[in-house]
RNA sequence: CGGGGCGUGGCGCAGUCUGGUUAGCGCACCAGUUUUGGGAACUGGGGGCCGGAAGUUCGAAUCUUCUCGCCCCGACCA
């Protein structure tokens, strides 16, 4: 129908029939943990080496919905995106005295020239190098740059699949700012930032101290998403919402008093670290000699911060928070698709018809629909809708021939609604919202 | 890096202890027919040098040695 060739092929990745998305029945045995198994088992992604995975469609549109909220909040609060190199130059380490600090995590090697380089695990060192020599005054101030780019940390033991891989994507900003007070109020805009956008990720989540002292005398905060199997140990405190990262703070434990309240409630949850935000102080710039000219003419190393998500760690820890026995439980904001429209047989001329067109409507209106027009039994399309976690499942079925209604089912809630065709495109607005 | 476990069609497994027809089962895949509201049924079919190497033996998925890969616990994790 349509005059654009390229159109109906972006149209076409919409439809089971066509989708990349090889779904299993069985976990596979090297998945432990349930996120691991889930995004397996729904066909998002496969594993290359320890550690190192693949993302298929489904994975990668998630991912990509996890950025775009990032971006927006970041570029909301000033922030600047831009791209750093993957392959970073050991003479930038060196200038830190990282390259002999960091050990083996560093994963090293030579090019043809015979000079060292490594797959950068943080860059600091590399946008320090990119702004020293170009940002030259206090009236540039302050600026607020990040990338979503790839990291690699050669982990002794990468684990739980996303939670810690070797290869992941991370989101990093780093702060320059010409002062200590300016740098405090950069480092509670970027707090904020992240507290909306761990909310509209749809997590519970806590906002922890976490150490202060090894790097450079200033705070730091982790974001803890609250999961059974999260590798820190995380303690609040109930009456003042004080929370700590006890692997930090060896010394408290549940039955201490709160160290910001004095109160006795402590209680102690595991958690999932997805970010972690420091004041940097001065600690790169003085050892790269980044400097800028402050009011008073003389040169002064920048106030530096930096922030970071661990965005593919963001997507597991979601699906370990929201989850049944049947699959992924998506909120609408990181779900591959908001709606799935399954035609219960597709053989039927009128129904397959009407669940086409009831696709390109809810297409039009805006929705981020699949079409389910897989000659499979219904009941495998519901347990395919189940396990990838689409939140909201039309079925074009039965009723529809018998009365032109359709049935609606609420994956978060299980709710079922039946429905006049004609009312779904404003309903499932008002559900998506 | 210490300790433990596992490698058999794409996935899940049996077979290994006690060597012996043609390496088997479920799911998935292909063809056909009948099906279609919660992972349909039947019939027929394709796909494996049992992680790799060396050895013992008339004969090795099975025993021995080495090696690679993966998973779990711990240590480690700006």
């Amino acid at each position: 129908m349509s005059p654009n060739i390229l159109d109906d092929k972006i149209i076409s990745i919409m439809r089971v029939s066509q989708l990349y998305c090889p779904t299993l029945k069985e976990a596979p045995r090297e998945a432990e943990v349930i996120s691991h198994q889930l995004m397996l088992r729904a066909g998002m992604i496969r594993k290359s080496a320890a550690g190192i995975y693949s993302y298929l469609p489904l994975g990668y549109k998630i991912l990509r919905k996890c950025e775009a909220i990032i971006r927006e909040e970041m570029n909301v609060v000033g922030a600047q995106e831009v791209h750093l190199p993957m392959v970073t130059a050991s003479s930038l380490w060196q200038e830190t005295e990282r390259w002999d600090k960091y050990g083996k995590e560093l994963l090293r090697f030579t090019d043809r020239h015979n000079n060292e380089f490594c797959l950068g695990p943080t860059h600091e060192e590399v946008i320090t190098d990119l702004v020293r020599n170009e940002l030259r005054s206090y009236k540039q101030l302050p600026v607020n740059l990040y990338q979503i780019q790839t990291k690699f940390r050669d982990e002794t033991r990468p684990r739980f699949g996303l939670m810690r891989g070797r290869e992941f994507l991370m989101k990093d900003s780093y702060s320059f700012d010409a002062d200590e007070e300016s740098l405090a109020e950069t480092y509670i805009t970027m707090i904020e930032a992240y507290k909306r956008i761990f909310k509209r990720f749809g997590v519970e989540f806590r906002v922890v101290e976490a150490d202060s002292g090894s790097i450079g005398g200033s705070s730091s905060a982790e974001f803890m998403v609250l999961a059974d199997v999260g590798e820190d140990l995380v303690i609040e405190c109930p009456d003042c919402m004080y929370a700590a990262n006890t692997e930090i703070f060896g010394d408290l434990k549940p039955e201490s008093l709160c160290p910001s309240c004095n109160g006795a409630n402590l209680s102690e949850t595991r958690g999932i670290e997805v970010g972690h935000v420091f004041k940097l102080g001065q600690e790169y710039s003085k050892k790269m000699k980044a400097t800028f000219v402050d009011k008073d003419g003389r040169p002064k190393p920048f106030m530096m911060g930096c922030y970071g998500i661990g965005v593919s760690r963001v997507v597991a820890a979601v699906i370990e928070q929201s989850h049944d026995h049947k699959g992924i439980k998506w909120p609408f904001s990181l779900a591959p698709f908001e709606v799935v429209v399954m035609i219960s047989k597709t053989k039927d001329e009128v129904l397959y018809e009407a669940g086409e067109r009831l696709y390109k409507d809810l297409q039009a209106s805006g929705a981020d629909v699949l079409l389910d027009d897989s000659s499979d039994s219904i009941g495998f399309k519901f347990k395919d809708a189940d396990l990838i976690g689409i939140p909201i499942q039309v079925v074009v079925g039965r009723q529809f021939l018998e009365s032109q209604e359709v049935e609606i089912i609420q994956r978060l809630t299980g709710e079922k609604t039946v429905m006049s065709y004609k009312d779904v495109i404003s309903y499932v607005q008002t559900l998506v919202k």
